[in-house]
DNA sequence: CGAATATTTGATAGCCATCAATTATTGTGG
DNA sequence: CCACAATAATTGATGGCTATCAAATATTCG
């Protein structure tokens, strides 16, 4: 009889089965990446990977968040990018052996499983496919940030905050009878150095559109959105 | 005796040599893949690949140069890629189905050579470390576009310009006795969409550069860096 | 050389960064 | 559970940068 292995840290669920690279893989195959992880957690703020560092390891979320970020000479912050549950990071030094280009912090608890760049490699050649899986979900990264380089360098303050927004509502937005409710994963400032803005210019961007009854500003870590739909037509039409 | 095949439109050279995912290749395995190129010449202007179409192969630039392109709405172009001699694209088609989501247009007369999706997958499965290849030019277009992203976000216009300026030094410059001569790859415009601001600001802050003896501006084609150091250091120190 | 194209230059307006001060929110300890 | 301190966000005022528009000039290429 096959037994599933269980990640004590990872609510008691397979977590390489929740990463989309090894989501193809039979139990057995799975098992047999489980016993090759290693666990670590982070409290809010501390760097899980720091720009510069030599990065000789897969690192998995498995709960709570983190971003992706570099930070300007005049200690500008520009946040790449999001992680959280499922996602991962560390497959750009997989094949090379660069130095991590941006720094990963979290944004609240984070727990993690790691796998070691040699066991990573070893699994790769046994299962060609993780191989293909990793292309694709850099594949996917780069298409987020050409999207991402269009919105900043053609679109409007405005349109770039609606971005945001709809992304933050795709990944944590939890559907309510009439609505969305969304957890902004970060603070007006956070949402600020993702767009390249400042902070003032998000808040009052957001308000606008609160006035405007596209979403409702709930505290600060909150936000109501009544009708996704309009939202998405200002975001595709302007 | 090995014979070495030869691609008529490649100036009697492998073009597939010269890409670096076929680099580590022998010649025998060299000639497997010649035979099957398929080739294309495009005019100035011409649409290479238009977004939203399927691409169905991987495309090798032989000669000429060419840009990755988005355009928004409202007609405004940012320019994502720059691909001359050796570089390639649709290689995130090869696993997916996706349609193309930037367009690729010749900026010159471009001679290309194609390997169609089946025979590039079946390539793979035989020489696994041109997936390996790909894997990580992936990696360096990702890397690529977050310097992008940062600069667009935290860094000032002159900045950027000097940025675009140095890339096209190390991709088209040619050292001088005592300098660096730069053939310009795109007008000025295509240098505004490119970092995300207008021709005229592009246009200004050059000539801001050109006065502060940072660069020699020719005609609009060229540009003479006498002391690139100098350039390279207001870049990384400002 | 001359027409077509591209760039430069100037003037103006608007958007957003910046600075400063106020107000709101959050989370903690009593 | 409330109050309060710390943190975060808002709001207002101002200036600077850059987009925009318009016109003149330069460059390129047939």
């Amino acid at each position: 009889m096959q037994v599933t292995r269980q990640c004590e840290h990872c609510q008691h669920k397979l977590c390489a089965k929740r990463v989309p690279i090894f989501s193809a893989m039979s139990t057995e195959e799975i098992n047999e990446i489980t016993d090759l992880i290693i666990r670590k957690s982070y409290v809010k703020g501390e760097a899980i990977v720091t720009e510069g560092e030599t990065i000789d390891r897969l690192v998995i979320i498995n709960s709570g968040k983190a971003k992706g970020c570099k930070y300007s000479i005049d200690g500008k912050e520009q946040i790449l990018y999001l992680y959280s549950d499922g996602d991962f990071f560390g497959e750009r030094n997989l094949l090379t052996n660069l130095k991590a280009s941006y720094s990963i912090v979290a944004l609240e608890t984070v727990h993690v499983c790691m796998i070691l760049k040699a066991d990573i490699r070893q699994l790769i050649k046994n299962h060609p496919e993780i191989g293909l899986k990793i292309m694709e979900e850099l594949t996917m990264k780069l298409e987020r940030l050409e999207n991402t380089i269009e919105q900043m360098g053609t679109r409007t303050v405005e349109i770039r905050v609606i971005g945001a927004l709809l992304e933050f509502a795709d990944k944590f937005g939890r559907e309510k009878e009439a609505g969305t409710m969304v957890a902004l994963p970060l603070s007006r400032e956070g949402i600020a150095s993702y767009i390249g803005v400042t902070r003032e210019t998000v808040s009052r961007s957001m308000n606008a559109l609160d006035e405007e009854g596209l979403i409702q500003i709930i505290g600060n870590k909150k936000i109501y959105i009544e009708n996704i739909g309009a939202l998405r037509n200002r975001f595709s039409k302007t």
